[in-house]
RNA sequence: GCGGCUGUGGUGAAAUUGGUAAACACGCUAGGUUCAGGGCCUAGUGGGCGCAAGCCCUUGAAGGUUCAAGUCCUUUCAGCCGCACCA
């Protein structure tokens, strides 16, 4: 059809002028004091890796839409961006290349922020943030000393996850699957001094906040409460015999009368004590053999259970009975106390050892008041049933139990409540080069001196010498190492570890708000106008580790009175990844799709519609190259209807109405508005589609090109504003459109025009569909009824049987039921 | 083992939250187009029966609640994800 002199559509040749018009009127640019509302929008920030593929863009695309759509509502929108420019792959790089880490970083910077711009991907980039610049690690330096101050910093030796191929220390939440996040290599452990953050401070709170974050996926709170794994029982001491006492953790002190033996960790600090002389042999041999195991061996389920008698007995204060102390590697040092009390009736793991070592199995649960009887042949371990065999205890309810057992062992000083949580504490330094400098000196005289922050920043220097063995090349670089103290000015040695990058990534919401500030990491003012960010968009991959430290800085920022709220993401979209050839796509596995193919065969505008189209944004997608080809062809329609002259009417088409048309677009209006509230991208995208189609049809049918067609086509380019950027912008200034599309206001649902004078009513008899019947709007349900049963087709159905109820649902149903 | 999510056409998926299952799109079939093309237009496209009007079946499986179930409940199967000897 449209066969007219008009022109085509031709992205490429339309596209750049738009990004530039957007620059040039400022998208973006904003300031705290507009009179709007605020919306603070954010994708995760990228590691600057190298170049971007349509997977990544998936967010952005997302990001850049919402941003925009926001603004045609009338918010004040903050729309950022930055580079998670430290860490370990850029070092890699420079040990492989010889490129130093930051010239590769700004050269990806680069390219990434050439295909941003390609797409139609604008940010305020007044406000850019890049971690590994001076002037942002400098107050990621400060905030260590202030974590120092406050006492939620401290170095501490532990034994740590150590990763052997990335030569590093890994923080728990940075062991997935039981191997190392980035390189996958088994981690192994060492003794090492470590600085921690003190992240277990805030376990209860940051598992009771959850509860505030309703707008943030079930999953995502889900996996944080079971990290966090917050377990309540009681502590309970059993005297030692002979000297001192082993103090346990158990969440069920009700099932005490029924600990027959203890089990220790092997590295508990007790075992040298306890360990009789004809048993230590086998005690040390069974340590070695133990520290040998790797920690996804020791923890694995499957791996059966070992243990060794120390020779040492302890006395259960419940029973006053003798019972054995043994070690054993499924006992863990760094869990509750590092040592349990052996209940094998009810504990599944101890029923297992106990089976093994045939230790005694006492029940002393049981379903009913009276005990089973007989031998066990699994841990009965639920909290549904009654104690027995449990002396003044017998007969009580679990629950009644547990209440009144600790309340005697408080009385008697033997124990209390104790709430114990599966969170340990962050480990922060990393033996790597590439990241913050963690700003502390080690003065022979005066120890550990934080470097004053009126110093900051301790620069990181950046011609070093990459070392093939992996080890820092700052323990190498004496002008880094060798300093003096700044409390006796005596020389001393700087602390050469580096802050893990997620640290960097704590914070820099806060820096956006007020980027380039130089009294501080960022204005209080500011930060307290923008935060909390109002929509946060990025991978579910960073459901624990960035999402959770996140949450960490800011409760510790809000109780030094630094920000105003104590959650920073309000609401919380985690998108699905775009699959290719049945694999995420990447660059390491060829099936990417780059963004600047895309620009020039179809135009960014098909590219970000078909991202947001492929399906639920929430899931994985796979990537279609032949749904690229039915986008494009939306478009080009689209332009056709709205720049197009003439019109070939199809015979039998129907006749054309504009109330239908006008009806349509404001069904699609409330339906665009309502998905992109939701993030429903791709039914949105759908709608629009339909929309096209009911102008199609409208022209088809032989209506005009009148006023209330032109208004239903300014209507349709506002609504692809957000999403074809470019387009919208080209189709508004060719129907001589005033200003730029996204500084339109947003189309408004016109209540009356979205009725309906008819409408389809679905008539069922007893609930199977025998006819669709046009009725007016608002008839009431005898009307309805009399209509209904003049239907042909529904007295047929009906035969001779009598109709003896109906139920109406207005507008839409009625189903006539006989029986 | 514990917790969570998902099962709908040949494919990606929709379904106003209990009210027309399969919108929108891909693919396919047929036809048209002064149609070079992967362009554009029309019609068709879950299965079965029927010349037709129409009827029956169909949302992983089996039950149940209801006038009415993809949606709610119970049981069950499959797949994905998280945690996993956490006492």
């Amino acid at each position: 059809m449209a066969r007219t002199a008009a022109p085509v559509y031709d992205p490429q040749a339309i596209e750049p002028k738009w990004r530039d018009a957007w620059k040039k009127a400022g998208l973006f640019r904003v300031s705290e004091d507009a009179g709007k509302p605020k919306f603070y929008n954010l994708v995760m920030f990228p590691y600057p890796s190298g170049p971007l593929h349509m997977g990544h863009f998936r967010n952005y695309v997302m990001g850049d839409a919402f941003a925009r759509y926001k603004v045609m509502r009338g918010f004040n929108v903050l729309n950022p961006f930055g580079w998670d420019a430290f860490g370990l792959p850029a070092e890699n790089a420079a040990i492989q290349s010889g490129i130093p880490p930051r010239v590769s970083i700004e050269g990806n910077i680069a390219i990434s922020k050439h295909e941003l711009d390609l797409m139609g991907v604008l940010y305020a980039w007044d406000r850019e943030v890049t971690t590994c610049n001076q002037d942002y690690y400098r107050w990621t330096q400060w905030l260590f000393l202030k974590f120092l101050e406050w006492g939620l910093a401290y170095k501490q030796k532990a034994a740590v996850n150590w990763c052997p191929k990335d030569n590093t220390v890994l923080a728990n939440e940075q062991i997935v699957n039981g191997v190392c996040w980035r390189c996958g290599t088994k981690p192994t452990k060492k003794e090492l001094e470590q600085w921690f953050f003190k992240i277990t401070a805030y376990a209860q709170r940051l598992l009771d906040d959850l509860k505030k974050l309703d707008r943030w996926p079930d999953r995502v709170r889900v996996m944080q409460a079971n990290w966090i794994g917050r377990s309540e029982g009681a502590e309970l001491d059993f005297a030692v015999e002979g000297d001192g006492s082993l103090r346990v953790f158990t969440t069920r002190p009700d099932t005490v009368f029924g600990a027959t033996f203890m089990v220790i960790a092997p590295e508990h600090e007790l075992v040298q004590k306890i360990v009789t002389p004809n048993h230590r042999r086998n005690v040390d041999d069974y340590i070695e053999k133990t520290k040998g195991e790797t920690e996804i061996e020791r923890l694995s389920t499957e791996h059966e259970k070992t243990g060794v008698f120390t020779g040492a007995y302890a006395i259960n204060p419940f029973t006053d009975e003798r019972i054995p102390i043994w070690i054993a590697d499924y006992v863990l040092a760094t869990y509750g106390t590092g040592a349990i009390m052996g209940v094998p009736a009810h504990d599944a793991r101890d029923f297992e050892f106990a089976r093994k070592y045939q230790l005694p199995i006492r029940e002393v649960i049981s379903p009913s008041l009276q005990p089973s009887g007989g031998a066990l042949d699994a841990a009965f371990e639920t909290y549904d049933g009654f104690l027995v065999n449990s002396g003044p205890y017998s007969g009580l309810s679990v629950k009644d139990g547990i209440a009144k057992i600790i309340a005697d062992a408080e009385r008697r000083g033997i124990g209390k409540r104790m709430i114990t949580f599966r969170l340990r504490d962050w480990l922060i330094s990393r033996q790597r080069y590439w990241g913050v400098p963690i700003p502390v000196i080690y003065c022979p005289d005066h120890g550990i001196v934080p470097v004053p922050s009126d110093q900051l920043p301790v620069r990181l220097p950046e011609h070093v010498e990459f070392r093939s063995d992996g080890q820092n090349p700052l323990l190498h670089t004496p002008s880094f190492v060798n300093t003096t103290c700044p409390k006796c000015g005596k020389p001393a040695r700087r602390e050469t570890d580096t802050m893990d990058t997620f640290v960097d990534s704590s914070w820099y919401f806060l820096r956006y708000t007020s980027a380039g500030y130089e009294q501080g990491p960022f204005d209080k003012a500011k930060a307290d106008y923008w935060m909390p960010v109002d929509q946060y968009i990025g991978g579910i991959e960073h459901a624990i580790l960035h999402l959770l430290y996140s949450r960490f800085f800011m409760k510790a920022l809000y109780d030094a009175k630094m920000v105003s709220v104590d959650e920073p993401f309000a609401a919380l979209f985690s998108q699905g990844m775009i699959q290719r050839n049945g694999a995420v796509m990447s660059k390491s596995k060829g099936n990417g799709v780059v963004p600047d193919d895309i620009v020039a065969h179809y135009g960014a505008d098909t590219g970000r519609v078909y991202e947001l189209f492929l399906g639920p944004p929430d899931q994985d997608a796979e990537w279609n190259d032949r749904g690229v080809d039915g986008v494009a062809r939306f478009l080009h329609r689209v332009w056709r209807l709205i720049i197009g002259e003439e019109d070939e009417v199809i015979a039998g088409a129907g006749p054309a109405s504009v109330e239908d048309l006008s009806r349509k677009r404001h069904e699609t209006i409330d339906k665009v508005t309502r998905d992109v509230d939701a993030f429903h991208f791709n039914t949105a995208m759908s709608a629009l589609m339909e929309l096209a189609n009911a102008m199609q049809d409208y022209l088809q049918a032989g209506g005009q090109r009148n006023e209330a067609w032109d208004s239903v086509c300014r209507d349709m380019t506002r609504l692809l504003g957000p999403f074809a950027p470019h387009l919208a912008e080209e189709l508004w200034q060719r129907q001589g459109g005033e200003g730029l599309v996204v500084f339109q206001r947003w189309p408004e649902v016109d209540a009356v025009q979205l009725r309906r004078p008819q409408v389809t009513v679905v008539v069922q008899v007893d609930g199977r569909l025998r006819d669709r019947i046009e009725m007016p709007s608002g008839i009431d349900e005898a009307d309805a009824r009399a209509r209904a049963q003049e239907s042909a087709n529904v007295q047929r159905a009906l035969g001779r049987r009598a109709v003896r109820r109906a139920v109406y649902v207005p507008d839409r149903l009625i189903n006539l039921v006989t029986e």
